[in-house]
DNA sequence: ATAAACTGTTCTGTAGACCGGAACAGATAT
DNA sequence: ATATCTGTTCCGGTCTACAGAACAGTTTAT
């Protein structure tokens, strides 16, 4: 029985070119990622694989130091040497470096949390921000993932993506309800998208979670592809002023536009 | 003479139960998180592998996610899901969530930048940090990594391990020296950590960075292991009234011995 | 106590995945 | 035009990496 599934596995690794070993290996990096801790039976049973198998790969990601052991529960999870190269990631990028003085500047000139995201696949990930004076520290909130269509940064993003790219990115399964706000399939979010591209800002108005209100705007590089977005984001209650929103749209508009322009990028003017 | 060697390093794969094309594959990870961005001819000169080789290796991380390609230079750098994976590791533990409070209130008494620390290996690696009101921001500090002999956080964890763990992770090379501060050898370093261990927390006067200064101490888990360390660091000329480092020291103390006593860690009594 | 049922780890023969090397396909430079 | 870079594809043979079973400890149940 295991070998007629082993055989299905191999024909398809044979059809994509991929090294099956390596594929393994990642799947048991990603279940650990998932679930925390684990030991070599339990990872064998969830990914359907023999316990000599998973005992070779755990130990060949052991000695390059990505997955520890527990000396007494005999468990093992990823290690710190993966949070050192996702920061090398971010680091190589160097754009929470050139955004930050934009960011700071918002984040003195308004009330809220400034956030720093880049869209990774069908998601954004928190990669700097600054924390709004009285805020309650959320801890970790960097590297961080959220959706990308019921998010300011999210939706800054697509923003300026053509039509059949998010279509290619979302449009395979219904898009995840949050709330009753939240943009419930890909026509309604095409038509905010192309508003928040003639407006320069994005907002999401408790799309993601009730009470909070989030505006966001994306930043461009030379080839006026949107690389990273700026949001600004506070409890809803605190916007009471009609055109508050509207001024908070044109601060995280300056400082998006600030950093294209401090980095070469340019804003695509239209397609 | 590329068969040669390659004999050579099967003989050792053979030998170590590793397996040979996931450390390949973790090679070229390594290789990006070092250089930042790479083209396959390149990665496979630098390996000394077959360009073949890199490519199905790299074809496997990209179809992962792990590893990304610029459309326009062909080259592949690593991508965000290492970030998020990094983050992921340090979440899981719940460390710096736990060590929040204390570091706050640390922060609170006195001025100078709050830091956590763990380690990896031969390293320590930032976690969790709180800035100073007004010190220079450097950016993305988290996830950085410092050596353990001649820093605040990094003699901290290793005061409380056995001489011969410090002498196994240390005593092969001798020790970097960065500033004329430095421990040149492990001898000089141990009787530092025996009076660290006596004293509660570990002093970094110009050791790693001249014209700074660092107070650490270790937080221990239930087993008595030094799991974390918490530092606090300043510019050595605020510091100019006798007693004042013993003051920092007292704090950080405190704030590690907190931290120790919410998570019902115990401080090892002697060994 | 004894056994049964768990762990993680080691061993071995062999099927076939994976590697090396060469060829191919575009770009860019000469 | 020719040479020389890229990244990518193909193929045939070697020897890796797999499956499965055995082993060695612990813990649990009888």
């Amino acid at each position: 029985m295991a070998k007629r599934r082993l055989i299905t596995k191999n024909r398809l690794m044979t059809k994509s070119k991929l090294i099956e070993s390596v594929v393994r290996a990642l799947d048991i990096l990603e279940l650990l990622d998932a679930e925390g801790e684990m030991g070599i039976t339990e990872m064998a049973d969830k990914l359907d694989m023999e316990k000599s198998t998973v005992y070779r790969a755990i130990n060949t990601l052991r000695a390059r130091y990505y997955v520890s052991q527990d000396p007494d529960t005999l468990k093992y999870a990823n290690s710190y040497k993966l949070f050192e190269m996702g920061h090398n990631v971010v680091r190589n990028t160097g754009i929470p470096k050139m955004a930050y003085r934009f960011m700071r500047k918002l984040a003195q000139g308004s009330r809220g949390a400034v956030n720093l995201g880049v869209r990774d696949g069908k998601k954004v990930v928190y990669i700097d921000k600054i924390e709004s004076d009285e805020t309650v520290k959320v801890c970790m909130k960097i590297g961080q993932s959220i959706p990308l269509h019921c998010t300011g940064l999210g939706k800054a993003l697509l923003s300026f993506m053509s039509e059949r790219e998010v279509r290619g990115l979302l449009g395979r399964d219904p898009l995840e309800r949050f709330t009753e706000k939240t943009h419930g399939n890909v026509e309604d979010l095409l038509a905010d998208l192309a508003e928040i591209r003639k407006r320069g800002y994005s907002v999401d108005n408790e799309e993601h979670i009730m009470g909070i209100l989030c505006v966001a705007s994306p930043a461009f590089n030379a080839k006026g592809e949107a690389i990273a977005a700026i949001s600004i984001a506070s409890p809803k209650m605190s916007h009471n002023g009609p055109g508050c929103i509207e001024e908070l749209g044109q601060a995280v508009y300056e400082a998006a536009d600030g950093f294209t322009k401090s980095i070469g990028g340019r804003r695509p003017v239209y397609f």
